[in-house]
DNA sequence: CTTTGTGCAAAGGCTTTGCATGCTT
DNA sequence: AAGCATGCAAAGCCTTTGCACAAAG
């Protein structure tokens, strides 16, 4: 009984967000998602798009981390638990796994007495193709 | 010619701003600096604060991380690389230091051909303390 | 038919910016 | 005296919320 079911009503706004974010392969905001939307013909209006995503979020169904701004970014996340390396340039993103990492944060979080923990790691660099053009 | 010398000047208000940074030991937000600075009788004003904080973590005197709320929290950093383990029911923070991430990212990073790397470790967490009150 | 989701616009919170003044150098 | 730093207030941006209407079950 500590599990909820939110029990959400199917509309064509949801899986407008839905399908617009299976095609994307690197993190959005909200604002873009809404953009893409609206260009694909699938308007959907921005207060709305913030709240399915905010649902999707809770359902854990996305990602969701802050870029260096402050804006929330989102991303469909495949099942398991893992991290990004994101261009900082193009914003295009890698999914990256670290046994290591997650061993060392169980670790140092027992260690001072810290429970119910989850993580961040953000890794943000420039990828080979950006760092080309710079040359 | 790429290192430059920002040359500011020193007022009261840096001072101010820096030595509350040092009393503290936890992470916070710009907001919560300036009502502790007009409690100490050392006001100084909201704007000038995120100006200096800004100018304090570009010359990397303090550390800036994203509150999941998105709220920008700021701590001087001792030298040196480290990460943090913050409380997200008090606030408190503990450094911690993991050679064995910092080995990681180097390495996912180069295996992905990005260069010029930052990465974030952020844990968050409820320390003990805090789950006690919950009991 | 009832209830939940949506849209629009307004409000909210954090942060930045413009401009005149004060203070450091 | 010259120029950067400060303060105040206004503007900006992203995000959330209120309320009436539309749609799902």
């Amino acid at each position: 009984m500590s599990e909820r079911q939110p029990a959400r009503r199917t509309t064509r706004q949801q899986v407008a967000v839905a399908e617009q974010l299976r095609d994307q392969t690197d993190f959005v905001s909200a604002q873009e998602l809404h953009s893409s939307l609206k260009d694909s013909g699938e308007s959907v209006g921005l207060a709305t798009v913030y709240r399915i995503l905010q649902n999707m979020a809770s359902d854990g169904e996305v990602d969701v981390l802050r870029a260096p701004d402050g804006e929330a970014i989102y991303r469909r996340c495949s099942t398991g638990h893992h991290h990004h390396l994101v261009c900082r340039s193009c914003g295009r993103a890698v999914e990256v796994e670290g046994p290591q990492v997650e061993r060392w944060a169980a670790a140092i979080s027992a260690e001072h007495g810290f429970t119910d923990v989850e993580h961040t790691v953000e890794i943000f660099g420039t990828c080979a193709d950006c760092s080309a053009k710079h040359s």
